[in-house]
DNA sequence: TTCGGAAGTGACCGGCCGGTCACCTCGTAC
DNA sequence: GTACGAGGTGACCGGCCGGTCACTTCCGAA
């Protein structure tokens, strides 16, 4: 993916530069007004640009500057997650590294989210947007089969090894994803309204959130007479014990 | 809620069957088009009213109609699925009378959205519009609080009761809403896109789905040498042997 | 210093859409 | 049969926004 382009002269190493500013300024734009809220004067004036120039970048306009935005950030940055989270395959084999290691990956993929927030927003409101044009859509999950191809690998490796139940991975990666995705909307919702009616957030910080999440996907919510699969590395097993709601 | 309006003269009765008709109109676009994709002109063609017609019944304009069906199908939805899921209280003391209350509220949801999927449509693409404006976000972040308070009352007897883990209600009420969320935005992609790459629906029927995201949820992913609570009344323990992608 | 063209610019265009309102229709009362 | 008004209608308006293009600016080469 990131191969050759050592040889980049100084008008294109500027050049890069200058869209890399564009997107930036998109990506604030969309976050804060969403797809059609955002219009292209305003990315152009936040990134200091003529709207001229903005086409001379993105002739395709504001489609090009949204999908390359979901496209370099949004996906790059879960691959990014991924690939990271699950470098050493031998943890997967054994219950304890297998809930070590998501639960690792469900921590930085808050942790990332938090960071990009402002990708996150754009996500979590338009990302489905795209879904009302097919071709777009269809681009749209390419990446994002791709993303899920990614999350299966290691599902796959801890069910075969026996770590975890022999369930089919696909689903489980789409139950995994959707569980951190509620988490953070449950947040952006508590972000974006701290005065009103909601309830204070329902989770705490990044760590306790994903503990508990893997509490509840790994452990389940039945009740335990005793603790079962041997003590894992150094977590307690309680999610944490939060504002009772 | 729905009290006094026994005496409604023939007029009033006319008028609200247009109203319904216009919401039903709206309704349809709306979940075709997106909020911003949708025109009155397009409803009112749709409703087969004039546009100022519209404007008689919902004054406020788009807006009003996009709210009064969130509303009104979304919210209200909601709530009757939670008040018939969980209908039996002592259902919910033993463990596998939680289970099986639980899988029945989920199954409920699947199904419910899969009748109104023009409304799980709306939801899923513009759910989350309303958070650019303040106001209307906070109006509907009260809604979704009641949802969730209501859903927050059968999880915390069943923990009273000894039958789930003594987590935290409120979120593990967002993780199941949040998983049922999930499911049904896979089922989407993949109606949406039928043709393309994504791989065949994640899952199987609503019933079938309901046992994989109960079995995770209730079970937890890490391998059980043995099974664990009392078996449940009447269905087996594996979540489904589906295509295994 | 001059020249050429690559890159930037923003006034402008055309279409679209939410909302309005003067007019019309039609059911009802008398 | 006629008169009335509640209610329906759609042409129209004003503003907005994505995209264009003739012009300007800037830089490097000769």
């Amino acid at each position: 993916m990131e191969v050759a382009s050592p040889p980049l002269s100084r008008r294109e190493r500027e050049r890069e530069l200058r869209r890399q500013a564009m997107l930036a300024a998109a990506l604030a734009v969309f976050a804060e007004k969403g797809y059609d809220g955002a219009t292209v004067d305003e990315i152009a004036e936040r990134a200091e640009f003529g709207k001229g120039t903005i086409y001379n970048y993105f002739p395709e306009g504001k489609d090009a500057l949204f999908l390359a935005l979901l496209q370099e950030l949004v996906v790059g940055g879960l691959h990014r997650v991924i690939r990271d989270s699950f470098s050493d395959p031998a943890e997967l084999e054994t219950p304890a590294g297998a809930r070590d290691a998501f639960r690792r990956f469900i921590r930085s993929l808050i942790e990332h989210h938090r960071d990009e927030d402002d990708a996150l927003l754009m996500f979590m409101k338009e990302g489905h947007r795209t879904v009302f044009d097919a071709e777009k859509s269809a681009l749209l999950a390419e990446h994002f089969n791709a993303v899920f191809d990614a999350l299966v690998v290691p599902i796959e490796t801890a069910i075969a090894s026996g770590a975890l139940r022999p369930l089919p991975a696909r689903p489980v990666a789409h139950l995994l994803m959707g569980n951190v995705r509620g988490y953070l909307m449950a947040e952006l919702d508590a972000r974006c309204d701290p005065s009103a009616t909601l309830p204070p957030d329902p989770y705490g910080t990044p760590a306790e959130a994903a503990d508990f999440i893997t509490t509840v996907l790994f452990d389940g919510l039945l009740a335990t007479p005793t603790a079962r699969s041997a003590p894992g590395a150094g977590h307690s097993d309680a999610a944490r014990p939060p504002t009772t709601t």
